[in-house]
DNA sequence: GCCATGGTTCGGTATTTTCGAATGAAGGTC
DNA sequence: GACCTTCATTCGAAAATACCGAACCATGGC
């Protein structure tokens, strides 16, 4: 196996429900030996990937940290987002991410808790989510090229979380197809039974989808207004979009007198 | 060369002032072949701690967005530190940092710019910062363990930037010894003619030195009243450490009636 | 239409990683 | 307090890889 996409391995490890790992640890759930791991792990702790707090334990490094404040200050997207998310929080108080796909995982570029008493944890979406469970996950793949999403569909092992969750691969595909044409997700109780995630496309200037704008809320709450959650997912993915250039060939923003085509437009 | 290392020297060279790197660059910079870096930027974007963003042309990946979430929702000096600093800010208005020593370049944990009309920017520190030039890095090399320090002094080219840049080793040396007595670095002028820094050292549970919170004034206001800004950095950076658990042996934040020791019981 | 620049591909060589066993340290139990 | 277990670490041989240089190809400029 190549060396970076080990590395991806070690640090994809490091969650925030097992922030701290062992050396043996690591062995076992990459499958290499003891010595291997140890050599990795000490290695990636020496560049600052890694930290070492005890021997043989290891934490994520500040060279991560530094790392991420270069991509907060020069990434268009994450610095796109932020306001968006913010303004998305503080009008509905819910709980709301900015994530992308990082190879088969969703990766988390911007966080928010929702204000209210109950809502919804920041890190229900992590790289532990499964993607056919969330809103978010199932938009990033609808909107991914058809050969990479066929090689990703065939590897997924769609375990059922509840009675609603997606464990056929064909309807899997097919509601993909629907979620593409209209440029919005949800799954509801598909991963936790009180919850339901919805997500939209965030689009660059070229409108291909970036990234996905989602929305993390109690089912008691959404179960009440779906549509109007939808109407908060896709407006907020819009104005991330256009902060990158975007411009809607459809309709783009609100309801253009004169224009009664459907919002079909928004497909690539 | 070991492949962590190569990797991070190669996540290194991706920093606020050239986000962007191409293939040719990166194999220049790091004194391989142009072919070689192919094989490990593009391994690189693949397991998404980088992207590709044209042919040849490399950013920071959604990988680290993902891992920094992680590492600010667990580690405690991360998040010890947040609102340490969110008060340093609204308190006094001057640009603050948090960082560490990655190697041998300075990590920010946490920054956030001050917000008066004139002040300093958050990118003065980064990893590009000469580690002798401003208060964060010589109180962090201060800490370090005297084998690890004599290693770096050793490698370091104490280039001057101003009149004022500590450049003989032996006057850096004794330097670093009587920061490590005060418990307090300033940089004035050493770095930039009109930029002042000073720094504190963040001490956890255990009493060691574990990170820096770093002020970053221009000169015009520091030459006004240095004690005051020395008083912030050290007073923010206690408050950070009690929160990480730690107990001042000597005079914890206030005057202890009955107490005239002096505060000489801040050392490691 | 030609040329130049720079990314990408490809095979041979050498360095690195990898593994299993042995060593050493730390923690728990009787 | 001595034993045992567990787990990180060290070490030397086998295998896999990263590395290089040369050829190939796409792109943009002249």
């Amino acid at each position: 196996m190549k060396a970076p996409e080990r590395i991806g391995q070690v640090l994809a490890h490091f969650t925030v429900t097992a922030p701290e790992r062992a050396t043996g640890e690591i062995a076992a759930l990459l499958g290499i030996a003891n010595s291997s791991a140890h050599e990795l792990l000490n290695g990636l702790a020496q560049t600052g990937l890694l930290q070492k707090q005890a021997p043989g334990r290891f934490r994520l490094g500040p060279m991560i940290a530094a790392l991420a404040q270069v991509l907060a200050n020069t990434d268009g997207l994450v610095e796109a987002a932020r306001p968006i998310v913010a303004r998305a929080v503080a009008d509905h108080g819910e709980t709301v991410h900015v994530v992308k796909l990082a190879g088969r995982q969703l990766a988390t570029l911007s966080a928010q808790s929702g204000n209210r008493p109950v809502g919804v944890g920041r890190n229900v979406i992590s790289s532990e989510t499964p993607l056919w469970a969330v809103g978010a996950g199932k938009l990033l793949l609808a909107y991914l090229p058809t050969a990479e999403l066929l090689r990703i569909l065939e590897t997924l092992e769609l375990t059922a979380f509840t009675d609603a969750t997606m464990t056929a691969r064909s309807r899997l595909r097919d509601q993909l197809t629907d979620i593409r044409q209209d440029g919005f997700a949800e799954a509801v109780a598909e991963w936790h039974p009180d919850l339901a995630t919805c997500a939209a496309p965030v689009r660059s200037h070229a409108g291909v989808c970036v990234a996905a704008f989602s929305l993390a809320v109690p089912l008691s709450r959404y179960a009440l207004q779906p549509r109007a959650y939808r109407a908060i997912a896709v407006q907020s993915a819009d104005r991330i979009s256009a902060r990158l250039g975007w411009q809607d060939a459809g309709k783009p923003t609100g309801q253009l007198p004169g224009s009664n085509k459907k919002p079909s437009g928004r497909g690539q």
